[in-house]
DNA sequence: CGATCCTTTGACGGAAATCAATAGGTGTGG
DNA sequence: CCACACCTATTGATTTCCGTCAAAGGATCG
């Protein structure tokens, strides 16, 4: 149940290299990634407080986890989760659980990807941040936006340059009411 | 460990019913499908002999699965899972590597959907079928399509047209040795 | 305060979508 | 077995949304 602090830009884990630990975060935010072999990146996620990664241990994780900015996270090597798994059975079907959330996330991208426009991805973009980091007040939400354009359109599969022009069009027809760098404002 | 055959377009769950059993293909083919409000589908998945689905037990499941021709299952309700679990801790970390195997292929669909072009996406898919499921000869693979186009390019994110021209155009460059309505050849 | 990075905006082009018609398979019943 | 109907797939013409190329505007940091 260590804890670790992880500084801005540096990795949890990497694509392709081996992972033996489960992470919690407990402050800050994550991007997950995956590149092609050519270059092309593509975001598969973003992980904020209370999210875990590194379900299961491996020789070649799946994704690079990166810190969006300085971050906390406790970690927990799995030979040791299975040793506490023995005596609490619980902790497995958690661990299940879990993994059933991620690929639910998954899906739900899978069908962002597939079937959406530029214009409704940037929409579930902001409601979905929202809904996890997103804060109320008096009818407005506040969702900050810690990572930079081009992540947010390379989880999106947009070039940087649309997702711009997408959110300058929803701002300005009311559908933002405020537009910064690291945050948006909408109705709720 | 029941038996259960399930005839062409017929259901095994059903997108926000319940589900409790997992069901593990024996025969066949399925299509995972999900569907937007106004009525997008995407397809998530497809399952072959070998794959599981219904890993949790569930009041609301994420999406549906139909069969893609007469096919066979055997399912187990997770309650009889749970006991069975009790006796045999490897079961659950089973399920857990399963979860992840569906996960990690979840994100390999993802980037096909936000980073690939349209020919990229259908030699990919023609990749994906023929390792699970193709039949090599002399040099050759040859890939089965159980499924109908429209299911291909719900998945692939793409128009039933544009799979339609994209695969002849590979058919033209040679890059499909074969093409026909239920299976492509490539060369391996 | 300058340098660099990130983001926005503009002009243009292209890949895939859309609209439309044809062709090919499959199944049914006479 | 053939003829018809129906469903699935292909091909053609055109449009459109998003990508590409290019430049300028703003933030951030030493």
């Amino acid at each position: 149940m260590a804890r670790r602090l992880v500084v801005k830009n540096k990795t949890l884990m990497v694509e392709g290299e081996p992972n033996h630990s489960l992470y919690v975060i407990v402050d800050g935010s994550f991007r997950l990634s995956k590149v092609l072999e050519d270059g092309r990146r593509q975001v598969t996620g973003f992980l904020f407080r209370g999210d875990f990664v590194g379900v299961r241990s491996t020789d070649a994780s799946a994704y690079t986890a990166e810190a969006l900015e300085d971050s906390s996270v406790c970690f927990f090597p799995h030979r040791y989760l299975d040793e506490i798994a023995i005596d609490a059975p619980g902790v497995k079907d958690r661990l299940i659980a879990r993994g059933q959330t991620e690929y639910h996330k998954a899906q739900d991208h899978i069908v962002l990807l597939g079937k959406k426009t530029a214009e409704e991805r940037v929409i579930s973009f902001i409601e979905l941040i929202g809904k996890t980091i997103g804060v109320d007040d008096d009818g407005r939400r506040t969702v900050p936006l810690p990572m930079p354009r081009q992540d947010i359109a390379d989880y999106l599969g947009l070039r940087l340059e649309t997702l711009s022009r997408t959110l300058a069009a929803l701002k300005q027809d009311g559908r933002i009411l405020e537009l910064a760098r690291h945050h948006v404002v909408i109705e709720i």
